[in-house]
DNA sequence: CTGAAAGCGCTAACAC
DNA sequence: GTGTTAGCGCTTTCAG
């Protein structure tokens, strides 16, 4: 009813020409443009477009303009939980200002591939939640394109970035084990360039004048936390508590211990890292640091401006303390910006 | 050292210059295009490119060509880990096929709103994985862009779908129940305009004679499960078994029944719906209807194809049979394609 | 095999 | 307040 027959795809010059104005008018109506309108005139441009049911063209107009009102978000993957809150934050922020958010996943094509077909996207700015190097980035050196990394383990010179302190989380984590009694702490995690969860957890257990000799290398998974929790209990002396470096590696550690008869806290006390929804809801709940993403994600949007100084904002999280170190379970709170 | 000083952005103009050739066989160089190009003259041009550091322009490409090579994929959040399964799936197909995925969010902002920045953005095709309307559809009717429709409880007319067939995965895991002994079974979920579960649900006891009588209607969340959870033990006849239309309601649930001190399989069974890997790990490992998203996913993109026949696919879901129900723990098998 | 040139649809000077 | 018009960077027809 409201679209009337046409094939061809209605542009800009058939609301001028309906409106009986032209191009430029147009323009200035539905951007209230850089020059004022009229408001009847204004009013006749609405009617045609509704009319004519004419959207403009994105594509068009970012070829004018030079910015494309999207932004690139590269993540190792959507499916961890964690990418898949951050990419639900980041899309929500992105969308609240008119951005689109176009994802990429670096996980499996690398991700010179990712920067290299960013680089043409002309995008506004591009969020990496990835472990990149130098390198890498300045395959997209020339481009316009303006870069946030996102728990990068080590800056990157020249390049904003927003880290949260995964060693201040980590130490509060082991701290809060070793107050509560346990001296045989375990860490479970990937080998990464930083370390910085796993230098928490060791001088948290210096401080208080205890070993930090069960390290157990696992990769970001599920199934890695899963055959953990055997290497675990195989340690000699082993552990009466684990900080694990991800939910989904204590995800797998969970269901390990479940399976070898133990229980947990009672047995063996778990934290973890990340703070994703899941971990409220595991059996028992389990105490996390959690990542305060809401304010990454604010403070990553902030340093896309360009007038903002280069340098890197640094976040810490917050203990989200649950029945799985043997507490009362409780809400994870909200973490505080630094 | 292999960029070389310059400000303004690097134009295929300047590729030209530098290997001393026109514009078009810069174009024809790089994209193999539709005429041929001498070797040597290719690969001056290659090496001025390299030189200049160039990057095509993808937004001054997309509005000649008409095409962005992207598609959009609409859900209702990422965080939920069916759709941030779903989301990661999408995104692989769409890159393995040279397309960019724009993730856009519907679930604050509407459908509509959504679907009207759609129309705009010249994408090379939409996937909306999203209770729409036919009349959200119609916005953006004129747009060139095709459109599939993944899981859509009701089948729209003249709009390419693709379905899995929730009833018949609703039926199999009840008979599956029914089959372990179970006479009361409740169905938890919400009230959707399909109900394809909760039908399936109920046919299944039909089949056997057993009463349909314990609904209980919660929408897709984890606090929703865990308040489920209390709610059915409180019904006249408590159930025995518990089929949820959703992962993230069991996980609730399986924190509810636990926290009343009841084990699951054994005071109460429970079997879901969407089969994401989060349920591979709960405690007991939850048997699930899984989804066989990988097809899904590729069925969506052959639809995208223009010359396809608009129709929907209906794909056949797959129990997970894990130990949630009371029988052993294994992993999902792969889906099949009806 | 290569070059010149016409636009894709939009914005924003710049004129009136 | 409104109209004219140049051009954003690319592809591709049509001549050479």
């Amino acid at each position: 009813m409201t679209a009337p027959p046409s094939d061809r795809r209605v542009t800009r010059a058939d609301v001028a020409r309906l409106a009986g104005v032209s191009t430029a008018v147009v323009s200035y109506a539905l951007n209230d443009g850089p020059r004022p309108v009229a408001e009847a005139t204004k009013q006749r441009v609405l009617e045609a477009v509704r009319l004519l049911g004419y959207r403009p063209n994105a594509t068009a107009r970012a070829l004018k303009l030079g910015s494309t009102s999207q932004i690139g978000l590269v993540v190792p993957g959507v499916s961890n939980p964690f990418f898949a809150w951050l990419t639900d934050r980041i899309e929500a922020q992105a969308r609240a200002r008119g951005l689109a958010t176009v994802v990429m996943n670096s996980a499996d094509s690398g991700v010179l591939e990712v920067v290299t077909r960013i680089a043409s996207l002309q995008l506004d700015g591009v969020l990496i939640a990835n472990e990149v190097t130098r390198g890498d980035l300045l395959r997209m050196e020339n481009s316009e394109t303006s870069v946030v990394l996102l728990n990068q383990p080590t800056e990157i010179a020249g390049i904003r970035s927003v880290i949260v302190d995964r060693y201040a989380g980590a130490f509060e984590a082991v701290s809060h084990l070793i107050g509560h009694g346990h001296q045989r702490i375990a860490y479970t995690g990937p080998a990464d360039p930083e370390e910085a969860r796993r230098r928490g957890w060791s001088d948290a257990l210096a401080v208080a004048d205890l070993p930090a000799d069960l390290t157990l290398r696992t990769e970001y998974s599920r199934d890695a936390g899963l055959a953990a929790a055997t290497e675990l209990l195989e340690m000699p002396g082993p552990p009466t508590a684990v900080f694990a470096a991800s939910d989904e590696i204590a995800s797998g550690i969970l269901l390990g211990l479940h399976q070898h008869g133990l229980s947990t806290p009672d047995d063996v006390a778990l934290i973890s890292f990340d703070g994703t929804e899941e971990m409220r809801y595991a059996r028992p709940p389990v105490t996390s640091v959690t990542q305060p993403v809401d304010d990454m994600v604010r403070c990553a949007f902030d340093l896309l401006g360009p007038d903002m100084a280069v340098g890197a904002v640094r976040l810490v999280p917050q203990l989200a303390i649950r029945s799985s170190c043997g507490c009362g379970p409780s809400l994870p709170q909200k973490a505080v910006r630094s």
